[in-house]
DNA sequence: GCTATATGGTTTAGTACTAAACCATTGGAG
DNA sequence: CTCCAATGGTTTAGTACTAAACCATATAGC
């Protein structure tokens, strides 16, 4: 009955494990790295939310959409984007539809600073180029969104 | 001098956007899910830290170097280390040989509730594998561990 | 129209992390 | 032997996050 389980490498670990061990350490390296190049005063969750906003030209957005789009809590966007708004990197007006409701926008300083923190990414995605072909990178991207897309399934 | 960026895909995103969000977005998914079947008072944290000992069977390992292998500060590592401590998985003692250091070993009950961990992950990961065959996912490891490399070479 | 429930946003308590200052001990250079 | 830089660990201040309680407004059922 016993014998060498087929998810098992050399390393006695299951494949699962060195799998998400992998795209752990990339996650780590690459959110480190990519915060030391942030324009200051700009944080990821704050660069996530502009991010977000311009790719997909979203004018205004309620809070909680943006929550929910970037995965994150509601508690956890307040505080993100009262620190935007300090910033001067966004503005907050009330819903007129909704009492409740609030609408964010992207100010052109926002747009600015976002950009900015773009083009400041971009040396540093060149070195990973100049290390691992494109084509290489681009051939893992079927496989990682099906497995993004059992683990989004998976969460009951 | 201008025409299609081969970096581009049809998001507008540049290819490295493009897969770092997948992997953040992946990472982010299996450490939730990580972290909701871990055992009662055993953070990610704390099982990194048990996982880290009992793979590379360490029997007794200084702070310093278990935060520099899982990559933390000491200031994280001295507070997972106490409130493992606290709950009596791990012991900690003054190095003989060193005024300044301690030696940190993982106690039977740490063993415990590393197994239980490990066991419970299990079942997780095992959705995950019907979903996407194993194979596919063997595949990417070469290409991650390029990225990986890359990534650290690149830290300076 | 009133009540029950759902939704939008804020607040609170608690965890985990970093960077930097700090203290103690070690160990090499003069 | 003495000093001084390096190392091991803790502490402090600040950010970001979650879960849960909370308040206000909206909406559907009766």
């Amino acid at each position: 009955m016993s014998g060498p389980d087929p998810k098992t490498d050399p390393s006695g670990d299951p494949l699962a494990f060195v799998f998400f061990n992998e795209v752990g350490i990339i996650e780590h390296l690459a959110r480190t790295a990519a915060e030391r190049v942030m324009p200051d005063g700009l944080s990821m969750a704050g660069f996530t939310v502009l991010n977000h906003m311009i790719r997909l030209r979203h004018a205004r957005r309620a809070p909680a959409q943006i929550a929910s789009a970037v995965q994150v809590t509601k508690g956890a966007m307040t505080g993100t984007i009262k620190r935007l708004e300090a910033q001067g990197w966004v503005e907050i007006v009330p819903d007129p539809k909704d009492g409740r409701g609030k609408r964010v926008s992207v100010t052109p300083a926002g747009r600015a600073v976002r950009d900015e923190a773009v083009g400041r990414l971009a040396p540093a995605f060149a070195a990973l180029f100049q290390a691992v072909d494109a084509a290489r990178i681009e051939a893992l991207l079927p496989t990682l969104q099906a497995v993004r897309r059992a683990l989004d399934a998976a969460r009951d």
